[in-house]
RNA sequence: GGCCCCAUCGUCUAGCCUGGUUUAGGACGAAUGGUUCUCAGCCAUUAAACACCGGUUCAAAUCCGGUUGGGGCUACCA
């Protein structure tokens, strides 16, 4: 039976690099028919915080990757105490102070990992190690051992930067004569800049991501592509093909960078795919006005192909659903300096006449009038926008007049009317 | 410093294990052109890499060694 377990620490929120671990951990667990493990390391009582486990919790949710059982180290003190005790009582610790600690015997160490091939250490640079804190606290690589042999996992898939850590813990394991997981190190997620994810350097909480409006399956979609590839140069990916397709042995040894211009691609790529009422449910908390579900969606549908988060959607789309909108200085210098009260009212005419007011028809008014009046219809066209949109960029300008609608229109029409 | 891991376009990667099929493939990003009312989108094209040195071999991105570079660990943090 395949046992994988996560194990965050609840002293900051999850970011990039956890979510990539917890990633490969679910997918090999989905992959072997296992049970994959939530174990909350918040043995430091002074840095682990509610709020973050609430965070991590949260976070894992969203992306879906739902765990069979959870654990928390603070519960099993005891434990801890008494697997320390029983060294002591062998003579494979010892008290120093009030900690317990053990004595790491001199030896060669052969790691055989999933990923990496043999490691070989030597013990002889590894001085003995804190077991038991002097508050009665564990420390990291004893409650590890404890709690993956007590849990039965049976691979320990984390990043690399833990590989250091296996020879101690694999001493431990010896110690008490314990069965050895299989061990597999994923590479780590680098900065842009270079060196680990961290708080300074890139590492962004996933909860931020999902508020400036990143799809979950963008997300995990983009960690898939970190240091694993479906192969037959696929970019975009179901997790059900990657539970299919996943393998420990192909994931690369080489860290990767993260990059937000690739995370970006994919996920205008899946707000592409994402069919409009799904899209508007997603679009609507972002909102702060009070709007129509159906005047929403038809929004919706005209920024769908240009979207690249969620939160582009609240900053590009906003005059059609503002009262009064805000023109921008430069487009009104630009488009709207001449007056034009005789094309804008010959055109408010034209709306006014009982018709269809869906795009093709609209087309035609349009084009008709600056036809009428012998000009390119661009002429029309871009200041019409910025009198409509406030903007010079945006949408096709019959969609726009379409979907805001003949009020509307006529409305903000008017006011360039002397 | 010591110990350990890693090394293909700017970035993510395919190929490497099982040397010849490779003028090293794809994607992001960039540049250019097309479509067009703007911006996107879409389409097309282009530039862009086997870190270096040595060895093995008829043949090396692929195997071996070293150098360099990057990363991790070296806590009574996890």
């Amino acid at each position: 039976m395949v046992r994988v377990r996560f194990a965050p620490s609840p002293t900051g929120y999850l970011h990039i690099g956890g979510a990539r671990t917890a990633l490969f951990n679910w997918l090999f667990a989905k992959k072997n028919q296992g049970k994959f493990i939530l174990r909350v390391e918040d043995t430091d009582k002074k840095r682990s915080k509610k709020k973050y486990l609430d965070e991590i919790l949260d976070s894992l949710r969203w992306l879906g990757l739902d765990y069979d059982e959870i654990y928390f180290q603070s519960q099993r003190m005891e434990i801890y105490r008494e697997f320390a005790e029983k060294l002591l009582v062998e003579n494979k610790a010892y008290q120093e102070n009030k900690a317990i600690v053990f004595k790491v015997p001199t030896k060669r160490i052969n790691i055989e990992d999933l990923n990496r091939g043999v490691m070989e250490f030597d013990s002889s640079f590894i001085k003995d190690q804190v077991l038991i804190k002097s508050d009665g606290t564990p420390t990291y690589n004893f409650a590890c051992v404890i709690d993956d042999r007590l849990l039965e996992i049976s691979h320990v898939i984390r990043g690399d930067d833990h590989i250091s850590n296996t020879p101690k813990q694999i001493l431990l394991y010896e110690a008490f004569g314990f069965k050895i997981p299989e061990f597999c190190h994923i590479p780590l997620i680098l900065a842009k800049e270079g060196g680990r994810l961290s708080k300074r350097k890139g590492a962004v909480a996933l909860s931020d991501y999902r508020k400036k409006g990143y799809l979950a399956e963008a997300i995990v979609n983009y960690l898939l592509l970190l240091g694993w590839s479906p192969g037959e140069d696929r970019e975009i990916i179901t997790l059900d093909e990657a539970i299919k397709n996943f393998l420990l042995e192909r994931v690369n040894k080489t860290p990767a960078i993260f990059d937000l211009d690739k995370l970006n691609w994919i996920n205008s790529q899946y707000i592409k795919i994402t069919d409009d009422e799904r899209l508007t449910d997603l679009v609507l908390p972002l909102l702060k006005y009070k709007i129509d579900r159906e005047y929403l969606k038809s929004v919706v549908k005209l920024f769908k192909m240009r979207l690249t988060t969620l939160k582009d959607f609240t900053l590009w789309g906003d005059y059609f659903f503002k009262k009064r909108i805000k023109i921008e200085p430069e487009a009104k210098e630009r488009y709207l300096s001449e007056d034009l009260s005789y094309e804008f009212s010959r055109l408010i005419e034209r709306f006014e006449e009982p018709s269809s007011f869906d795009p093709e028809t609209v087309e035609i008014t349009f084009r008709g009038l600056t036809e009428e009046l012998g000009i390119e219809s661009r002429q029309l066209i871009h200041p019409v926008r910025v009198a409509l949109t406030g903007r010079t960029i945006g949408p096709g300008l019959f969609e726009i007049i379409s979907v805001l609608g003949k009020e509307r229109v006529i409305e903000r029409l008017r006011r360039f009317v002397k």
